[in-house]
RNA sequence: CCAGGGGUGGCAGAGUGGUCAAUUGCACCUGGCUGUAAACCAGGCGCCCUUGUGGCUGCGCAGGUUCGAAUCCUGCCCCCUGGACCA
């Protein structure tokens, strides 16, 4: 039996590894001693905001550190944002978001539980919705609460300071949503709050709340947020620079191999299992083996250590042997289009969005069959497509034909 | 409510009667170079066809003027600024 001491000291460890900012971590030892002491687990509050259909690899940074919590014992709940959903969140954007339908928040927490307990645990979980809490509300409550912020306090949000100058509207539903996040934390009594750094603000005003109510603040611990694929902005999906934990491994795989070389230091640290030793060691490495490494130990968590190796070895047929046959979907060619010119049949089947497109490729050399080029300027252009023909449109998609 | 300014392609932002499918930047796509990197360079970036000094759709919405409208007029919707009101 570890001394308490030491028990509080490598909780401490374990909870603090990876995290951006912690706020603080005096209070943080403290509630971690309270909970040792009295034997009672801390209550730790993720709110989850149920727009999202895939969950990337940006997010599971913080996931991750639920699943700390989990495995040291503590309470983990998940605040699923179904009320503040419908009234629209201003989180890293100027233009206000449309509210989501109770349907669409549906659908979306389906795929999203199917994610998220890839990484955490479905037990020691307990999960709420914050319509149970908010509906209940009647305007003299909401006052009351209104009465304990401050609008300079709401509008510290660098999101609207920036609207303010650029005279872009702000709505009043938008300056409502981090104090209902905020009531959130109140509600439930949160020990603990997890979010990316973005989330900085919200946190605080839940801490500042749950003082004015007479209540422990809540200690805030905050994810860095990981640098997307395009190696400028955050990951996110708006943003289309993400990796979902759900995509296939040949698609994660081949993500990975195209991120720019300066985020690998990042990368390494943040999305893998990796010790310090074995990252730096792994750094030594030609950029283009760390990153297959890295794809590997990504897949390795989501999937299984056969699929990563897989997807490493398809990885390396198809793009460094160019042999596209692994990759490609089979696709039959109904017979009606086969002597169609070449434009027409790549939209009949779907390839490409118009024919106009299709034209383009073609002009540029964006088509190869069997490994050939394709280049014309003829829009007439008729290909003789035989079966089993190997198809490449762009630089990500691969068919097999098979004639009908 | 009054006065003024404004609403243009994924975003930013030009254009104020024809040469505007709309300058430019970012994003995106294709090619080159590579490590399917990044950077860089070149081209492209509404749709359709009988590929042409071609057709259609398009500049908040609906009408109108005109041979011709993103551009002018009328009505409507929305945003911003200032004022009035309130304190």
């Amino acid at each position: 039996m570890k001394s308490r001491r030491a028990q509080i000291t490598s909780q401490l460890e374990i909870i603090k590894k990876n995290t951006e900012k912690i706020i603080t971590e005096k209070e943080l030892e403290e509630r971690i001693k309270l909970s040792i002491e009295k034997n009672k687990p801390l209550r730790v509050k993720l709110g989850i905001d149920p727009t999202a259909q895939d969950i990337h690899l940006g997010f599971v940074l913080v996931l991750k550190k639920l699943r700390d919590f989990q495995q040291l014992g503590h309470k983990v709940i998940l605040v699923i944002g179904d009320f503040t959903a419908k009234i629209g969140d201003p989180t890293g954007r100027n233009i206000s978001r449309p509210p989501l339908s109770d349907k669409e928040i549906k659908t979306n927490m389906k795929s999203y539980f199917k994610q998220i307990f890839k990484v955490i645990d479905s037990k020691n979980l307990e999960v709420r919705y914050n319509s149970e809490w908010l509906t209940k509300l009647n305007f003299k409550d909401i006052i009351e609460i209104f009465s304990k912020i401050t609008l300079q306090k709401i509008t510290e949000r660098e999101d609207f300071q920036k609207r303010l100058r650029e005279n872009n509207p702000i709505f009043l539903n938008e300056i409502i949503y981090p104090i209902l996040q905020a009531y959130d934390s109140l509600y439930l009594k949160s020990d603990i709050e997890i979010g990316g750094v973005d989330q900085e603000l919200n946190c605080l005003m839940g801490r500042e709340l749950q003082q004015k109510f007479n209540q422990q603040p809540q200690i805030i611990i905050l994810m860095p947020l990981l640098i997307g694929l395009d190696g400028k902005n955050k990951m996110s999906k708006s943003l289309k620079n993400y990796i979902g934990i759900s995509e296939p491994p040949d698609e994660i795989f081949g993500k990975v191999m195209s991120i720019p070389d300066s985020l690998l230091n990042q990368w390494l640290n943040l999305t893998t299992n990796l010790t310090d030793q074995e990252i730096k060691k792994l750094l030594t490495k030609h950029p283009m083996e760390i990153k297959k490494e890295l794809g590997h130990e990504i897949i390795k968590q989501y999937y299984n250590e056969n699929k990563a190796k897989l997807a490493a070895k398809k990885f390396e047929a198809t793009f460094q042997r160019k042999d596209y046959s692994s990759l490609a979907k089979e696709v039959v060619i109904p017979k009606e289009i086969i002597d169609m010119p070449l434009a027409e049949v790549l939209v009949n089947l779907n390839f490409v969005n118009s024919k106009s497109e299709a034209k383009r490729l073609i002009q540029q050399g964006g088509i190869e069959i069997n490994g050939q080029k394709i280049i014309s300027d003829d829009p007439k252009f008729v290909m003789n497509i035989n079966d089993g023909d190997l198809i490449r449109i762009g630089k990500k998609k691969f068919f097999k034909l098979i004639k009908d």
